[in-house]
DNA sequence: ATCTATTTATAAAA
DNA sequence: TTTTTATAAATAGAT
């Protein structure tokens, strides 16, 4: 339908081809709507050129999305399920990796133990007797860092009030020598002496190194 | 294109509409062949008609599926992925299930301990002990029930002792009344006695009864 | 389905 | 690209 009859078959010249593409493009697309209003059809037309850009029409009535669902449906051939059923069969898969899990879990707890036998059991005991030592290993562990900090703090404490009464000590000699006439008592030079001089505590570490 | 030019507009007449669908959906098909073979396009054309029959072409250098993975990368639109979306949802949800449940597990089995402080250490003990617990209430279960067969196993003995010591008493003075000049020994006409006529012992249930 | 008058699409050229 | 135009192709209405 042109000036001149052409061949059914790829159209060498490049230039040539991006013409008639563009023109047969827009020809299919109005037939494609002329379908669609005159015959009340669902069309969906997908073209992507040689060059990759594309190209869409869909009929007013519908959408793209619905139209592969209907197709589908229809069809029974899949589209995208390939992917569905991927992630359906990781779905199961994990699911069933959960199931055993949770088999086990209640194993542990010590349910669902009349589905099993005598000879099943023997390794849900070891692995509970397994777990509550070390369970009871790791509390004792805690225990005596508890213990060794306490001991640290005592000897910390016997240390601090040895220097306390040192220096003490040591100040009321000076306070002697220097005498003013005044008498404090102990305690009134220790609240009035400034508090970078005060000893420090040091900070016990509760939690251990982890 | 016809014997008179018609308005694109429904056309009312359902027989009319019919051959013109009919005939319009061949010339759309031939025309995405033309274009696809032309210019090395990739065309994929759903038409469904109002009687919601399904017509399908595709370039044959690809498929719907790929086409409309294109589709999606080319436009940004979505198609399917609400339903992917769920799916994903639905396995991250179930992983993360799952991964609480390995870390319970590895609990119990004594392991990880260390992310654990004291506090949390209280109720997977108390678990532990519990399952412990069950699990060999358990088993002296099978054990009561071993021994109890074990019992029942021994009384049929001591019964079917009895019995056969009777029987064969009885059958030694039968012979004795009855003697025709032999002398046989007991054991020699057990050995004789037809099969149907032995003790045959209970077949004792080791399982239980579950 | 098939025919055919007519409309429509489009190849080649500009 | 778009327009032009000669011609091929599609198809409306009839059979």
């Amino acid at each position: 339908m042109g000036r001149g009859k052409i061949e059914i078959k790829r159209i060498e010249n490049s230039t040539n081809r991006q013409v008639t593409f563009s023109k047969r493009r827009n020809g299919i697309m109005k037939k494609a709507k002329e379908i669609s209003v005159l015959c009340d059809a669902q069309v969906s037309l997908v073209i992507f050129s040689s060059l990759g850009k594309m190209f869409e029409y869909c009929s007013p009535s519908t959408t793209l999305s619905k139209m592969l669902e209907k197709y589908q449906q229809n069809s029974g051939k899949k589209l995208w399920d390939a992917k569905h059923e991927n992630l359906s069969a990781e779905i199961d898969r994990i699911k069933k990796e959960n199931d055993n899990m949770q088999i086990e879990l209640r194993h542990y707890e010590g349910e669902d133990l009349n589905s099993l036998n005598p000879k099943e059991l023997i390794p849900i005991e070891e692995a509970l007797q397994n777990g509550l030592t070390s369970v009871r290993d790791k509390q004792m562990d805690y225990l005596k860092m508890l213990k060794k900090n306490e001991r640290m703090l005592e000897d910390e404490n016997k240390r601090l009030t040895y220097l306390l009464h040192q220096q003490q000590m040591a100040m009321e000699g000076s306070m002697r020598e220097l005498d003013i006439g005044y008498h404090h008592k102990d305690r009134e030079y220790a609240a009035q002496m400034p508090m970078t001089f005060r000893v420090q505590p040091i900070q016990p570490n509760l939690q251990g190194n982890k």
